[in-house]
This record gives C-alpha cells, sequence and structure tokens, in this order.
RNA sequence: UCCGCUCCCCGGGCAGUCGCUGGUUUUCGCAAGAAGGCUGGAGGAAAGUCCGGACACUAAAGAGCAGUGUGCCUUUUGAAAAAGAGGGACGGUGAUUCGAGAGGAUCACUGGAUAGAUUAGUGCCGCAGAAAACAGACCGCCUUCCUCGGAGGGUAAGGGUGAAAAGGUGGGGUAAGAGCCCACCGCGCCGAGGGUAACCGAGGUGGCAAGGUAAACCUCUCACAGUGCAAGACAGAACAGGGGAAGGGCUGCUCGUCCGUUUGAUCCCCGGGUAAUAGUCGCAGAGAUAAAUGACUGCUGAAGCAUGGGUAGGCCGUGUGGAACAGAAUCCGGCUUACAGGGGAGCGGCCAAU
RNA sequence: ACCCGGGUCGUGUAACGGUCAUUACAUCGGACUUUGAAUCCGAAUACGAAGGUUCGACUCCUUCCCCGGGCA
C-alpha cells in the first residue's frame, strides 16, 4: 500500500496518545506501537528514530526502510489503527530482510498480523 | 615501471520492476478529487558554525565613549572575509668556508596569528639563587684591624643557582680586580647611498647605558550598529478580556530623539481563542516541514586477500571479495574537520630488470 | 536551521600564569567500641583532546570532541 501524506501520522498530539493509551511491542530492532481509532477511515502510521539509532545517514536509511516495509506490509493490518515504528539502537546494524523478519513478528505479537494466508477467519 | 612530496579532478557504473517528492500537462468529474504523460530531485565536504557577505526587521540603523576584531612590505584576484605570487627581517636544520679564539660569511632546505618592549606608560618574572630589573658580596680573591676567631673595606676574573646574571676573546694593567686601557668580535647611535616599500647599508661615532613578556593591560593602525529566515511580510477566521507600573523603544553607558503617563503605550504579568496540502509569501533549475532522493533483482566492477605463470619487478591468468566519509532545510564566498580508492600534472629519489 | 553557555577526583564545587592543584560528601585503612553508628586521624583518586604563545598553562590563543540551553 502507499505511504502517501494521508496516511502518515504528522502531530506530536498523535504520537503522544498512542503512547499513553496504545499497546506496545519490543522486537530486536524495533518497537511498536498501536491504537485502534474509530474515527479513521483508514491506517495512520508514524516513524520514530532518534539520535540513539545514529547520525543523520543512518536514521535517514532506516526511515526509508521502514516505509519500505510499511508499503509492502501495511495493508495486512486491520483498518482504523494508528501504528508507530521506533528504531532501536541497534537497527542501524540490521540488514533490510532483517528489520523486515523483526517488524512482522512484532506485529504478530501485538496481535494486529491479519495475514490472510495462515489467518482463514 | 617503482617510491616520496605538492597541486588539481573524480567520489562505482548500467538495466529492469515497484515506490517517494516538487513542477507542468492531458483525460474524467458539478465539485472535492481520481487516473495517466512529460520533467527536476543531495555533497566535496551538504558537517562544524570559525569568518565574511546577501537579504529582512529594529521609528531615524544620529553623536561620543566603551567593546570586539585586524596586523612586515609590494602586488594580483575578490563585494568582503580570504587566497595566490614575489620580497624583507627573524628563527631552525644541514653543508661548505674564514679566523688562534670570540665569532663571522656563503649556499640549500624549512617555520610562523611576523605592528610596537632603546623613548607613551603600567604590571608580572614563582621556586632556586648572595643578587631578578634605577639590582646584587654566599663561597672565593685582595687588604686593614684586633682578643686569631671574627669584624670593616675593596673586587663581578672564578664557583654554584636559574629560562634569563648587565658584553665576548686575547693582551696590558692591578694589592686583588674591573672597558680601567688596547686590538679584534658583538652591540647601540648617526648615516653617504640603494630600494616603490618592508629594509639593506659604505663610512663615522659611543667604552657599552640595552633582559623577557603585548595569544598581560596597553599604544598605533585600519575596520565594525544590533538581531538573525524560528529574521520578517501578508491574508482571513475565532475569542474575552483583565491587571501592574511610569516608563518604554537601538539590546553596554551617556547624550539626542520618538511613543506613552486624562485616549494607560508597541513594556511586563495573568487569562482566553484559532487556521491543519508548515495558512500564504519569504523559498530557489533539489526544496521538505514527523521532513522526499529509496527497496529489490540482474550484469559489470576498484583496492585488498589467496594462488599460478614469469630469473625478479612491471605484467598476465584463476578464485574470493563487493566500495570511504557522509544526507540539503534562506542563499552565496572562504576556513576547519572527516574520508576507501582511482585518475592527471609537476618536482625529487632510484638506476635493478625488460 | 539559527544562536548562546559549559566541561576539574565517584558526585557537587574552588583556584592573580608560578611549590607535589583546593574543599565537602562518598570510598579505603586505622583509632575509639563487645559490635555498629557518630566522632577523630590518615590515604588514594581529577584539569575533555590535540597543537601553539610563554622560562613555565587548569588559567591565554586556535581547532576538534562531548554535554546543556534559548528561539516560531
Amino acid at each position: 500500500m502507499d505511504l502517501t501524506r494521508q496516511r502518515r501520522m504528522r502531530q506530536w498530539g498523535e504520537f503522544q496518545v498512542v503512547r499513553q493509551k496504545g499497546q506496545s511491542a519490543a522486537g530486536r530492532y524495533l518497537v511498536l506501537g498501536s491504537l485502534r481509532d474509530p474515527s479513521l477511515s483508514d491506517r495512520r502510521f508514524g516513524l520514530i528514530t532518534s539520535k540513539k539509532a545514529g547520525k543523520a545517514v543512518t536514521r535517514n536509511l532506516l526511515r526509508r526502510r521502514f516505509r519500505e516495509i510499511i508499503r509492502k506490509h501495511g495493508d495486512k493490518l486491520p483498518e482504523k489503527h494508528m501504528v508507530v515504528t521506533i528504531a532501536r539502537w541497534r537497527a542501524a546494524q540490521a540488514t533490510f530482510q532483517q528489520l523486515e523478519a523483526d517488524w512482522i513478528k512484532t506485529a504478530k505479537r501485538l496481535k494486529i498480523w491479519q495475514d490472510p494466508t495462515s489467518d482463514p477467519a
């Protein structure tokens, strides 16, 4: 799915709501936070890459890779949800495949993964 | 060919599929918008923010002081910072050379934020040492006196201290010494003359007074208003104003000036409200505003590593390997810092092999 | 982005350019005590890094590194 401007979380308040009221789960390279919001018509995604993750080059690379993961797998998450992906400091050493596998694994642990091939219901 | 130094340039390439972002355009749609086409999309340092500008605002960027910076000379480029070239003085290293010595000369390479410390002043120079800046007698040397152990006087040649000790070498001289005297060397002053200038300097003169520090205050010189695009300008929407104090604005000081003290400010404090493609512009031939330039696949592919050919090196073959530092946020010019590897030019070394 | 401020023992702090760089708490050792606390005595531990100026640098200058802050 496309990660256009409408699907991005863009305000400080949105991140605060997810952080305070939502659920979260940590993987090896990243942390996922999620909150159901019935007022949404679609999914919304946010990315956080702090200075602990690395310098500007590595932070940019991590955001691009997270966007690519969401582009590939974002439609497998439930609608009307806000999902925040936070990079941990170890993420700078990971490859794209490792990040992708870790993201899916963490999403399953949060029980927001809805792959139709593995979940017939 | 190899090694080193200096300067300049490049900073993996190509293709496919799927995406992101700016602009433009076509079709559909009443509109919101949707789908597509074309096209622009990171760096030499985009970094640090160390300098200089552009630009914007501060009522007028008024005067003085303070403050900050600049720093040999000539010249080129430049808006300025700055950079380049040539030269001077000073210092370092090496070689050669002159001299009995003190010391000097020449050449080569090289260094630097290179104004002024002998005249504009002030400060500081700890410890050690006898004495440290208008200085100074601890030991020693010489001499006088006496109670023979000291006291007084002379003396800067020798010792020892220190980063630095008030010229040095040789001789004369003397009680011992001392520029006290002489020769030479060094130093200061004057200076014919040379050079655009920094500066050099024939020659004369002075027994010799003169330490270091200005990245200490300072003096001279030439500059500088402050604040920074989160500067600031504009549009329209919403709401609810209230209080303080006579002061406030160019922000260190003084003057000047403007606004305000009945209309209570453009200052301070408390409270309320609102926009969502950063509200628009500023803003760009990259141009965002939780911030685009990517993901995957294939081919190619530098150094390095392993191994083989070749007397050796250059070189050639095979395998492995799979690209440094790093990501624009107002723009431009410098400086500094980080950086795998490759290419080019110049200079020097080497003289082995083909 | 733009603009400021600061780095000293483990922690918080002092130090006209001049001896082996203060002080408090903490740490270690000893004394006192049956033991511990408190008290007393003693000890170890630091100038963010590299250059430069100076006889001499925590201090002055330059460049890096690391923290903290302001501003729509």
